[in-house]
DNA sequence: CGCGCGATTGAGTAATTTCAAATCTAGTGG
DNA sequence: CCACTAGATTTGAAATTACTCAATCGCGCG
Protein backbone atom coordinates (compact mmCIF):
# COMPACT_ATOMS: atom_id res chain seq x y z
CA UNK A 1 0.00 0.00 0.00
CA UNK A 2 1.45 3.13 -0.59
CA UNK A 3 1.89 5.79 1.22
CA UNK A 4 -0.49 8.53 0.20
CA UNK A 5 -2.91 7.94 3.07
CA UNK A 6 -0.96 7.64 5.52
CA UNK A 7 0.70 10.86 4.77
CA UNK A 8 -2.89 12.45 4.38
CA UNK A 9 -3.79 10.75 7.79
CA UNK A 10 -0.52 12.30 9.91
CA UNK A 11 -1.12 15.79 8.91
CA UNK A 12 -4.07 15.73 11.55
CA UNK A 13 -3.42 12.69 13.79
CA UNK A 14 0.34 11.22 13.64
CA UNK A 15 -0.17 7.35 13.40
CA UNK A 16 2.51 4.57 14.36
CA UNK A 17 3.81 2.11 12.41
CA UNK A 18 1.35 -0.49 14.07
CA UNK A 19 -1.46 1.66 14.35
CA UNK A 20 -1.35 1.86 9.83
CA UNK A 21 -0.68 -1.27 9.86
CA UNK A 22 -3.57 -2.16 11.07
CA UNK A 23 -5.52 0.50 9.79
CA UNK A 24 -4.26 -0.62 6.27
CA UNK A 25 -6.12 -3.71 6.70
CA UNK A 26 -9.69 -2.07 6.70
CA UNK A 27 -8.74 -0.81 3.20
CA UNK A 28 -8.52 -2.12 -0.10
CA UNK A 29 -7.41 -0.66 -3.19
CA UNK A 30 -8.36 -0.44 -6.73
CA UNK A 31 -7.51 0.99 -10.08
CA UNK A 32 -10.11 2.44 -12.66
CA UNK A 33 -10.00 3.68 -15.86
CA UNK A 34 -11.51 6.54 -17.90
CA UNK A 35 -14.84 6.36 -17.68
CA UNK A 36 -15.41 3.98 -14.91
CA UNK A 37 -18.72 4.12 -12.92
CA UNK A 38 -17.56 3.60 -9.20
CA UNK A 39 -20.97 4.27 -7.90
CA UNK A 40 -24.37 4.57 -10.16
CA UNK A 41 -27.27 6.12 -9.69
CA UNK A 42 -30.15 3.83 -8.46
CA UNK A 43 -27.70 1.18 -7.26
CA UNK A 44 -26.63 0.26 -3.63
CA UNK A 45 -23.51 2.15 -2.17
CA UNK A 46 -20.83 -0.07 -0.66
CA UNK A 47 -17.47 1.90 -0.45
CA UNK A 48 -16.12 5.26 0.48
CA UNK A 49 -13.21 6.19 -1.56
CA UNK A 50 -9.60 7.39 -1.02
CA UNK A 51 -8.32 8.84 -3.90
CA UNK A 52 -4.78 7.70 -4.25
CA UNK A 53 -4.30 9.05 -7.58
CA UNK A 54 -6.71 10.51 -10.81
CA UNK A 55 -9.62 12.46 -11.17
CA UNK A 56 -13.41 11.85 -10.96
CA UNK A 57 -17.05 13.71 -10.92
CA UNK A 58 -19.37 13.06 -8.53
CA UNK A 59 -22.60 14.05 -10.71
CA UNK A 60 -26.43 13.78 -10.27
CA UNK A 61 -28.82 13.29 -13.36
CA UNK A 62 -32.11 15.46 -13.16
CA UNK A 63 -35.46 14.37 -14.24
CA UNK A 64 -34.57 16.34 -17.77
CA UNK A 65 -31.52 13.99 -18.69
CA UNK A 66 -29.14 16.63 -17.02
CA UNK A 67 -26.22 16.08 -15.50
CA UNK A 68 -25.02 18.25 -12.49
CA UNK A 69 -21.76 18.10 -11.21
CA UNK A 70 -22.02 18.03 -7.61
CA UNK A 71 -18.30 17.86 -6.95
CA UNK A 72 -15.04 16.74 -8.66
CA UNK A 73 -12.89 15.11 -6.42
CA UNK A 74 -8.96 14.67 -6.88
CA UNK A 75 -5.89 12.85 -4.89
CA UNK A 76 -5.99 12.65 -1.40
CA UNK A 77 -9.84 13.53 -1.18
CA UNK A 78 -12.84 11.26 0.16
CA UNK A 79 -15.34 10.67 -2.29
CA UNK A 80 -18.49 9.11 -1.91
CA UNK A 81 -22.40 9.30 -2.22
CA UNK A 82 -22.07 9.46 1.53
CA UNK A 83 -26.24 9.64 2.19
CA UNK A 84 -26.49 6.66 0.10
CA UNK A 85 -23.50 4.83 1.86
CA UNK A 86 -24.25 5.48 5.68
CA UNK A 87 -27.93 4.39 5.09
CA UNK A 88 -27.60 1.69 2.60
CA UNK A 89 -29.94 2.77 0.52
CA UNK A 90 -29.69 3.68 -3.51
CA UNK A 91 -27.19 6.01 -5.06
CA UNK A 92 -28.52 9.10 -6.09
CA UNK A 93 -25.44 10.62 -7.99
CA UNK A 94 -22.83 8.52 -9.70
CA UNK A 95 -19.11 9.15 -9.07
CA UNK A 96 -17.05 8.07 -12.57
CA UNK A 97 -13.88 8.81 -13.55
CA UNK A 98 -12.50 11.26 -15.69
CA UNK A 99 -9.35 9.72 -15.58
CA UNK A 100 -7.46 7.10 -14.65
CA UNK A 101 -7.94 6.43 -11.40
CA UNK A 102 -6.70 4.54 -8.15
CA UNK A 103 -8.32 4.36 -5.09
CA UNK A 104 -8.73 2.94 -1.40
CA UNK A 105 -11.89 1.36 -0.79
CA UNK A 106 -13.46 1.33 2.83
CA UNK A 107 -16.88 -0.32 3.54
CA UNK A 108 -19.53 0.59 5.82
CA UNK A 109 -18.81 -1.59 8.05
CA UNK A 110 -14.54 -1.56 8.13
CA UNK A 111 -16.07 2.68 8.75
CA UNK A 112 -17.79 1.84 11.78
CA UNK A 113 -15.25 -0.66 13.37
CA UNK A 114 -12.31 1.67 12.85
CA UNK A 115 -14.24 4.80 14.15
CA UNK A 116 -14.98 2.22 17.11
CA UNK A 117 -11.82 0.55 17.59
CA UNK A 118 -9.72 3.75 16.86
CA UNK A 119 -10.64 6.56 18.34
CA UNK A 120 -8.13 9.01 16.78
CA UNK A 121 -9.60 7.96 13.69
CA UNK A 122 -13.36 8.90 14.15
CA UNK A 123 -11.34 12.64 15.36
CA UNK A 124 -10.00 12.42 11.71
CA UNK A 125 -13.14 11.37 9.52
CA UNK A 126 -15.02 14.01 11.97
CA UNK A 127 -12.29 17.14 10.62
CA UNK A 128 -13.07 15.84 7.03
CA UNK A 129 -16.65 16.04 7.44
CA UNK A 130 -16.03 19.17 9.04
CA UNK A 131 -14.32 20.33 6.19
CA UNK A 132 -16.51 18.79 3.77
CA UNK A 133 -19.61 20.32 5.24
CA UNK A 134 -17.82 24.02 5.62
CA UNK A 135 -16.59 23.63 1.72
CA UNK A 136 -20.42 23.06 0.61
CA UNK A 137 -21.78 26.04 2.15
CA UNK A 138 -18.73 28.01 0.56
CA UNK A 139 -20.53 26.73 -2.59
CA UNK A 140 -23.81 27.69 -1.73
CA UNK A 141 -22.74 31.15 -1.32
CA UNK A 142 -21.17 31.17 -4.78
CA UNK A 143 -24.64 29.55 -6.19
CA UNK A 144 -26.76 31.97 -4.24
CA UNK A 145 -24.65 35.51 -4.81
CA UNK A 146 -22.97 35.61 -7.57
CA UNK A 147 -23.53 35.34 -11.28
CA UNK A 148 -22.17 33.60 -13.95
CA UNK A 149 -19.05 35.82 -14.47
CA UNK A 150 -18.28 35.39 -10.75
CA UNK A 151 -18.40 31.86 -10.22
CA UNK A 152 -16.28 31.42 -13.28
CA UNK A 153 -13.48 33.88 -11.65
CA UNK A 154 -14.09 31.90 -8.16
CA UNK A 155 -13.65 28.86 -9.47
CA UNK A 156 -10.47 29.61 -11.31
CA UNK A 157 -8.83 30.81 -7.91
CA UNK A 158 -10.01 27.57 -6.26
CA UNK A 159 -9.24 25.08 -8.55
CA UNK A 160 -6.52 26.45 -11.45
CA UNK A 161 -5.61 22.92 -11.81
CA UNK A 162 -9.02 22.05 -12.87
CA UNK A 163 -8.91 24.23 -15.89
CA UNK A 164 -6.09 22.23 -18.00
CA UNK A 165 -7.38 18.66 -16.60
CA UNK A 166 -11.38 18.62 -17.94
CA UNK A 167 -12.89 19.73 -20.81
CA UNK A 168 -14.77 23.00 -20.31
CA UNK A 169 -18.24 21.34 -20.21
CA UNK A 170 -17.92 19.99 -17.39
CA UNK A 171 -16.85 23.01 -15.69
CA UNK A 172 -20.20 24.75 -16.70
CA UNK A 173 -22.10 22.02 -15.78
CA UNK A 174 -20.33 22.22 -12.26
CA UNK A 175 -21.10 25.92 -12.01
CA UNK A 176 -24.37 25.69 -13.05
CA UNK A 177 -24.62 27.59 -16.36
CA UNK A 178 -25.42 26.17 -19.97
CA UNK A 179 -21.58 25.57 -22.04
CA UNK A 180 -22.58 28.43 -24.07
CA UNK A 181 -22.65 30.87 -21.54
CA UNK A 182 -19.15 29.88 -19.97
CA UNK A 183 -18.06 30.17 -23.44
CA UNK A 184 -18.80 33.67 -23.57
CA UNK A 185 -17.52 34.49 -20.27
CA UNK A 186 -14.25 33.57 -21.67
CA UNK A 187 -12.89 36.86 -23.29
CA UNK B 1 -30.41 22.55 31.81
CA UNK B 2 -33.34 21.28 30.14
CA UNK B 3 -33.53 17.51 28.54
CA UNK B 4 -33.34 18.70 24.79
CA UNK B 5 -30.26 18.23 24.63
CA UNK B 6 -30.00 14.85 26.60
CA UNK B 7 -32.82 13.98 24.52
CA UNK B 8 -31.10 14.76 21.51
CA UNK B 9 -28.05 12.98 21.71
CA UNK B 10 -29.19 9.73 23.15
CA UNK B 11 -30.59 9.46 19.95
CA UNK B 12 -27.33 8.75 18.57
CA UNK B 13 -25.08 7.53 21.73
CA UNK B 14 -26.88 6.30 24.85
CA UNK B 15 -25.80 8.44 27.66
CA UNK B 16 -25.39 7.70 31.43
CA UNK B 17 -26.23 10.07 33.92
CA UNK B 18 -22.77 10.68 35.11
CA UNK B 19 -22.23 11.39 31.43
CA UNK B 20 -24.57 14.04 30.41
CA UNK B 21 -23.33 15.58 34.14
CA UNK B 22 -19.83 16.07 32.84
CA UNK B 23 -20.93 16.83 29.66
CA UNK B 24 -23.88 19.77 30.85
CA UNK B 25 -21.12 21.13 32.69
CA UNK B 26 -19.13 22.27 29.34
CA UNK B 27 -22.34 24.05 27.93
CA UNK B 28 -23.73 26.97 29.17
CA UNK B 29 -27.54 28.18 28.46
CA UNK B 30 -28.33 32.19 26.78
CA UNK B 31 -31.54 33.18 25.78
CA UNK B 32 -31.79 35.61 23.11
CA UNK B 33 -34.40 38.03 21.42
CA UNK B 34 -36.08 38.30 18.16
CA UNK B 35 -33.52 40.34 15.78
CA UNK B 36 -30.81 39.40 18.29
CA UNK B 37 -27.38 38.34 16.88
CA UNK B 38 -25.44 35.14 18.10
CA UNK B 39 -22.65 35.92 15.51
CA UNK B 40 -21.78 39.08 13.70
CA UNK B 41 -19.91 39.07 10.00
CA UNK B 42 -16.49 40.51 10.19
CA UNK B 43 -16.22 39.52 14.30
CA UNK B 44 -14.50 36.38 16.03
CA UNK B 45 -17.22 33.61 16.56
CA UNK B 46 -16.44 31.98 19.80
CA UNK B 47 -19.35 29.55 19.83
CA UNK B 48 -20.98 26.71 18.16
CA UNK B 49 -24.85 26.65 19.05
CA UNK B 50 -27.28 24.17 20.43
CA UNK B 51 -30.90 25.42 19.75
CA UNK B 52 -33.15 24.64 22.54
CA UNK B 53 -35.96 26.72 20.85
CA UNK B 54 -36.67 29.17 19.02
CA UNK B 55 -35.84 30.13 15.29
CA UNK B 56 -32.60 31.74 13.37
CA UNK B 57 -31.29 32.72 9.89
CA UNK B 58 -27.64 32.35 9.01
CA UNK B 59 -27.13 34.54 6.58
CA UNK B 60 -23.87 36.52 4.39
CA UNK B 61 -24.33 39.71 2.87
CA UNK B 62 -22.25 39.86 -0.30
CA UNK B 63 -20.97 42.99 -1.93
CA UNK B 64 -24.16 44.24 -3.12
CA UNK B 65 -25.49 44.47 0.26
CA UNK B 66 -27.50 41.62 -0.38
CA UNK B 67 -28.40 38.99 2.26
CA UNK B 68 -28.30 35.48 1.17
CA UNK B 69 -29.66 32.85 3.48
CA UNK B 70 -27.85 30.07 3.71
CA UNK B 71 -29.09 27.97 6.61
CA UNK B 72 -32.36 28.37 9.04
CA UNK B 73 -31.85 27.00 12.03
CA UNK B 74 -34.26 25.94 14.68
CA UNK B 75 -34.99 23.76 17.71
CA UNK B 76 -32.26 20.78 18.01
CA UNK B 77 -29.84 22.09 15.57
CA UNK B 78 -26.26 23.00 15.50
CA UNK B 79 -25.30 25.54 14.17
CA UNK B 80 -22.27 28.27 13.84
CA UNK B 81 -20.07 29.65 11.07
CA UNK B 82 -18.19 26.89 11.26
CA UNK B 83 -15.19 27.85 9.26
CA UNK B 84 -14.55 30.87 11.39
CA UNK B 85 -15.07 28.82 14.82
CA UNK B 86 -12.96 26.10 13.43
CA UNK B 87 -9.96 28.45 12.14
CA UNK B 88 -10.53 31.01 14.99
CA UNK B 89 -11.50 33.72 12.17
CA UNK B 90 -13.68 36.30 11.64
CA UNK B 91 -16.88 35.17 10.33
CA UNK B 92 -18.17 35.86 7.08
CA UNK B 93 -21.54 35.01 7.84
CA UNK B 94 -23.87 36.11 10.72
CA UNK B 95 -26.54 34.04 12.78
CA UNK B 96 -29.35 36.34 13.89
CA UNK B 97 -33.12 35.75 15.69
CA UNK B 98 -35.75 35.32 13.79
CA UNK B 99 -37.62 34.22 16.81
CA UNK B 100 -36.75 34.68 20.11
CA UNK B 101 -34.43 31.91 21.28
CA UNK B 102 -32.87 29.67 23.92
CA UNK B 103 -29.61 27.87 23.68
CA UNK B 104 -26.34 26.19 24.53
CA UNK B 105 -23.06 27.66 23.73
CA UNK B 106 -19.87 25.21 23.08
CA UNK B 107 -16.56 27.05 23.30
CA UNK B 108 -13.89 25.84 20.93
CA UNK B 109 -11.83 24.77 23.92
CA UNK B 110 -14.94 22.64 25.41
CA UNK B 111 -15.38 21.19 21.83
CA UNK B 112 -12.08 19.77 22.01
CA UNK B 113 -11.61 18.55 25.36
CA UNK B 114 -15.32 16.88 25.19
CA UNK B 115 -14.44 14.93 21.68
CA UNK B 116 -10.61 13.85 22.99
CA UNK B 117 -12.52 13.00 26.91
CA UNK B 118 -15.31 11.49 25.65
CA UNK B 119 -14.91 9.15 22.04
CA UNK B 120 -18.98 8.68 22.63
CA UNK B 121 -19.02 12.31 22.02
CA UNK B 122 -16.62 12.79 18.83
CA UNK B 123 -18.76 10.09 17.39
CA UNK B 124 -21.86 12.11 18.10
CA UNK B 125 -20.72 14.92 16.03
CA UNK B 126 -19.17 13.19 13.59
CA UNK B 127 -22.34 11.84 12.82
CA UNK B 128 -23.98 15.21 13.18
CA UNK B 129 -21.60 16.89 10.98
CA UNK B 130 -22.47 13.74 8.38
CA UNK B 131 -25.97 14.73 7.83
CA UNK B 132 -24.94 18.70 7.84
CA UNK B 133 -22.98 17.66 4.74
CA UNK B 134 -25.35 15.60 3.38
CA UNK B 135 -27.76 18.09 4.03
CA UNK B 136 -25.51 21.14 2.19
CA UNK B 137 -24.83 18.33 -0.94
CA UNK B 138 -28.82 17.79 -1.10
CA UNK B 139 -29.25 21.71 -1.35
CA UNK B 140 -26.94 22.43 -4.06
CA UNK B 141 -28.62 19.55 -6.00
CA UNK B 142 -31.96 21.52 -5.92
CA UNK B 143 -29.73 24.96 -6.30
CA UNK B 144 -28.19 23.40 -9.33
CA UNK B 145 -30.90 21.98 -10.78
CA UNK B 146 -34.44 23.14 -10.47
CA UNK B 147 -36.14 26.53 -11.73
CA UNK B 148 -37.36 28.97 -9.48
CA UNK B 149 -40.92 26.62 -8.75
CA UNK B 150 -39.03 23.70 -8.32
CA UNK B 151 -37.35 24.86 -5.50
CA UNK B 152 -40.34 26.51 -4.31
CA UNK B 153 -42.22 23.47 -4.29
CA UNK B 154 -39.07 21.51 -2.75
CA UNK B 155 -38.75 24.19 0.36
CA UNK B 156 -42.58 23.61 0.94
CA UNK B 157 -42.23 19.96 1.04
CA UNK B 158 -39.23 19.96 3.41
CA UNK B 159 -40.03 22.62 5.74
CA UNK B 160 -43.65 23.05 5.76
CA UNK B 161 -43.37 24.68 8.91
CA UNK B 162 -41.27 27.47 8.07
CA UNK B 163 -44.04 28.47 5.72
CA UNK B 164 -46.23 29.48 8.70
CA UNK B 165 -43.19 30.64 11.07
CA UNK B 166 -40.94 33.03 8.25
CA UNK B 167 -42.29 36.17 6.01
CA UNK B 168 -42.21 35.25 2.59
CA UNK B 169 -38.94 37.60 2.21
CA UNK B 170 -36.47 35.09 3.81
CA UNK B 171 -37.71 32.03 2.09
CA UNK B 172 -37.00 34.30 -1.06
CA UNK B 173 -33.53 35.20 -0.08
CA UNK B 174 -33.26 31.28 0.71
CA UNK B 175 -34.47 30.07 -2.63
CA UNK B 176 -32.03 32.46 -4.01
CA UNK B 177 -35.24 34.00 -5.89
CA UNK B 178 -36.72 37.84 -5.46
CA UNK B 179 -39.50 38.35 -3.16
CA UNK B 180 -41.27 39.62 -6.45
CA UNK B 181 -40.55 36.08 -8.15
CA UNK B 182 -41.55 34.04 -5.26
CA UNK B 183 -44.91 36.48 -4.96
CA UNK B 184 -45.53 35.43 -8.69
CA UNK B 185 -45.22 31.48 -8.01
CA UNK B 186 -47.98 31.12 -5.56
CA UNK B 187 -50.99 30.95 -8.06
C1' DC C 1 -56.41 56.79 12.68
C1' DG C 2 -52.09 56.33 10.64
C1' DC C 3 -47.65 54.15 10.41
C1' DG C 4 -44.72 50.50 8.81
C1' DC C 5 -43.81 46.14 7.21
C1' DG C 6 -44.83 42.62 4.10
C1' DA C 7 -47.02 41.07 -0.10
C1' DT C 8 -48.58 41.86 -4.68
C1' DT C 9 -48.76 43.57 -9.42
C1' DG C 10 -47.20 45.71 -13.80
C1' DA C 11 -43.85 47.08 -17.14
C1' DG C 12 -39.47 47.25 -18.89
C1' DT C 13 -34.80 45.24 -18.74
C1' DA C 14 -30.95 42.18 -18.13
C1' DA C 15 -28.99 37.70 -17.93
C1' DT C 16 -29.00 33.23 -19.41
C1' DT C 17 -30.91 29.43 -22.06
C1' DT C 18 -32.01 27.07 -26.16
C1' DC C 19 -31.48 25.74 -30.77
C1' DA C 20 -28.77 25.62 -34.78
C1' DA C 21 -24.72 25.87 -37.37
C1' DA C 22 -19.86 26.37 -38.04
C1' DT C 23 -15.25 25.55 -36.45
C1' DC C 24 -11.63 23.39 -34.16
C1' DT C 25 -8.98 19.44 -32.04
C1' DA C 26 -7.18 15.15 -30.65
C1' DG C 27 -7.12 10.46 -31.27
C1' DT C 28 -7.75 6.25 -34.48
C1' DG C 29 -7.21 3.19 -38.08
C1' DG C 30 -5.52 2.61 -42.58
C1' DC D 1 1.73 10.25 -42.15
C1' DC D 2 -2.88 11.34 -43.55
C1' DA D 3 -7.82 11.24 -43.54
C1' DC D 4 -11.62 10.69 -40.77
C1' DT D 5 -14.54 11.05 -36.92
C1' DA D 6 -16.25 12.13 -32.38
C1' DG D 7 -16.05 15.30 -29.03
C1' DA D 8 -15.36 20.01 -27.64
C1' DT D 9 -15.72 24.92 -28.48
C1' DT D 10 -17.42 28.97 -30.44
C1' DT D 11 -20.83 32.07 -32.43
C1' DG D 12 -25.37 33.93 -33.70
C1' DA D 13 -30.15 34.89 -32.95
C1' DA D 14 -34.49 34.15 -30.72
C1' DA D 15 -36.91 32.85 -26.64
C1' DT D 16 -37.33 32.49 -21.80
C1' DT D 17 -36.73 33.34 -17.13
C1' DA D 18 -36.02 36.08 -13.49
C1' DC D 19 -34.69 40.75 -11.94
C1' DT D 20 -35.34 45.64 -11.01
C1' DC D 21 -37.93 49.56 -10.20
C1' DA D 22 -42.07 51.63 -8.97
C1' DA D 23 -46.59 51.82 -7.40
C1' DT D 24 -50.28 49.80 -4.77
C1' DC D 25 -52.54 47.12 -1.45
C1' DG D 26 -53.42 44.93 3.11
C1' DC D 27 -53.02 44.31 7.75
C1' DG D 28 -51.67 44.49 12.58
C1' DC D 29 -50.31 47.48 16.21
C1' DG D 30 -49.48 51.52 18.81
Amino acid sequence: MNKNLRRHINQITPLTDEEYTFLSSYFSEEAYKKKDFLIRQGEHVNYCYFIVSGLLKLVYNDENGKEQIISFAMEDWWESDFSAYFTKSKAKMSLQCIEDTRVYTLSLKNYQKLIAEMPKMACFFLEKSNSGHIAAQNRMISLLSLDAQGKYQELLKQYPSLFQRVPKTLLASYLGVSRETLSRLQH
